[in-house]
DNA sequence: TTGTAGGCGTTATCAG
DNA sequence: CTGATAACGCCTACAA
């Protein structure tokens, strides 16, 4: 492998001026920047990324840490921050935490100045100890789909966009709303999410009680809330509406649904989330929420940042909308 | 930032047995390890990668070239390789190319000592220039869903699985079965896919024609697929089975029957390809790629072939499995 | 078992 | 405009 040095004496030239020239630095003339070019050329030169890291104390390299490559809606984000990379010089290398137990030593050897420019976490809310020691050293970071505020972050209203769902299902004559939700951050389970709020709230706004075991919690698949279903539905007081955290859950509605011979919407209503690119196909009503360009805006802004460091951090909120198609209707009777 | 210099001088011990404690070599006695290593938790010492991938000519980083982020597929080979990175210490840096242009650059930049250890090309298939050189410096490679008489691969057989729906189709008792497919190799549509080849030929050992126009190549999207149903129902003998190259195609043509208030399978039969976890609810008869096995011995395979040198290529190939469901039926009438 | 010195390939600084 | 030279932080002989 030729390096630099290689390339200056070939080109009869010192090392910092090949260094120079190949930098594209306006500091060395024309004939001498051939020279080296066409020396670099006929060595196949290739410079290394390593040492040049090494050398200006910059990787040209964001990491993204990610819970993991389980769900589709990652594809999403992550082509959106393809689309805001794609100008830029920069790779990303991508880190997936699936275990809570490493969450705490991925992140110290993240977000420090030397691997990575910079740093996105997806659906992953930073301890308060990460943040101390970010905010202090002014360490570029993004949060998507989570956030604190001393952090820039980038979130969907999923109060907002939960709330209308459930002022949809009211408008279409339904008392009886229940939600089949997931959990927001995969390692605090614990809290609710804010959809959950957004039901909740919207619910009161309409006069209308939160009946017991309405709210159902569950895994972030199709299986998880089909049984939530059956648990539903022999309630004393069953609804005649579910909406859903996820598109994922819907179909399990759907489907066990489908098995109970129950027909949607006629016999039961149920409302999707986020929008994937399957709902369309299923005539799913859902909530679109805008994941790729939540993965835009996000790298966007942690471009932006290493460009300036920020004072003060950004928070962005994007609108989610929902889409009306065929599986919500008025309630039967 | 503390160097190792600055742990050395911490822990009154020279900087070479400061490296040697950190780095777990068993020639440093017990105390001064543990001295050492006060020293580098009462610093917050961390190491620089940079340096440290620098000075050992190893990045302990694996590169991954995937045309897109746009498939759901993909998701599940990254899940495949993430299961089988696990246990090791290596990161994975993701690079896209959309463009057939930035190919060359990029397969230059990449697969080249210095920057990563190795290299996974997903649906991609080299350039043999770029084949000429890795053979001839022994760069660790793996092709996944691509192959190359030279290099290593893991790849489905998708001949012998499109095979099998065919004869599923014809034991149903079907005899016009036409095929929606997609390219395999978004860089090179030109060339008729593997799926392709299995459907002629057993096809053909069936003793069945290839009637004209039924085989429909389009893009890798429902709306694609439902279009090329229009042209096959519109032909003057339509079939009476499709076989299509993605669920996602066959969802297209599945989306597009109903539309027609066709039944499936009553009127028409359909096979997807993948098995997507979707499919599942859908009800979908389809083939069972193992993708995520796929990613994670491909994965697998580069990273024994990081620790031995390969002598000559592995070629893996995996089976697939046709699943049936409900959407394939005996032929009306 | 420990300390010292050399080198990895670039970039940046600073005289010329 | 150009050429030496000093970092950058770490690892690894080699010598003690």
């Amino acid at each position: 492998m030729a390096t630099i040095k290689d390339v200056a004496r070939e080109a009869g030239v010192g090392l910092g001026t090949a260094s120079r020239a190949l930098n594209g630095s306006p500091d060395v003339s024309p004939s001498t920047r051939a020279r080296v070019l066409a020396a670099a050329a006929a060595l196949g030169y290739q410079r290394s990324a390593i040492a040049r890291a090494f050398s200006r104390r910059r990787t040209n390299t964001l990491e993204i840490l990610i819970p993991s490559f389980r769900h589709y809606l990652m594809m999403e984000i992550l082509r959106g921050m393809e689309a805001a990379l794609e100008p830029t010089g920069y790779s990303i290398v991508i880190r997936t935490i699936e275990q809570l137990a490493e969450r705490d030593r991925v992140f110290a050897a993240c977000c420090t100045r030397g691997r990575a420019d910079g740093v996105l976490l997806i659906g992953i809310t930073p301890t308060e100890e990460l943040v101390e020691r970010l905010t202090g050293d002014a360490f570029p970071i993004v949060l998507l789909e989570a956030a604190h505020p001393l952090l820039s972050s980038v979130t969907a209203d999923h109060e907002a966009a939960m709330a209308g769902a459930v002022r949809h299902c009211i408008e279409l004559g339904h008392r009886r709303i229940a939600l089949v939700d997931r959990y927001d951050d995969p390692f605090t389970p614990q809290q609710p999410g804010r959809r959950q709020g957004g039901y909740r709230q919207e619910l009161a706004a309409a006069g209308l009680e939160l009946l017991p075991g309405y709210e159902q919690v569950t895994e972030f698949t199709p299986d998880a809330a089909a049984a939530a279903l059956d648990t539903l539905l022999s309630l004393p007081v069953p609804p005649t509406a579910i909406l859903s955290g996820s598109d994922l859950q819907a179909l399990g509605l759907l489907d066990a649904a489908r098995r109970r011979s129950l027909r949607v919407p006629e016999d039961l209503s149920i409302v999707g989330y986020t929008d994937i690119d399957l709902a369309r196909y299923l005539g799913l009503t859902t909530v679109r929420v805008p994941m790729r360009e939540i993965g835009r805006q996000g790298m966007q802004m942690l471009l932006t940042a290493l460009d300036q460091p920020e004072d003060s951090p950004t928070r962005v909120q994007l609108a989610s909308e929902l889409v009306v198609r065929g599986t919500c209707g008025p309630p039967p009777g």
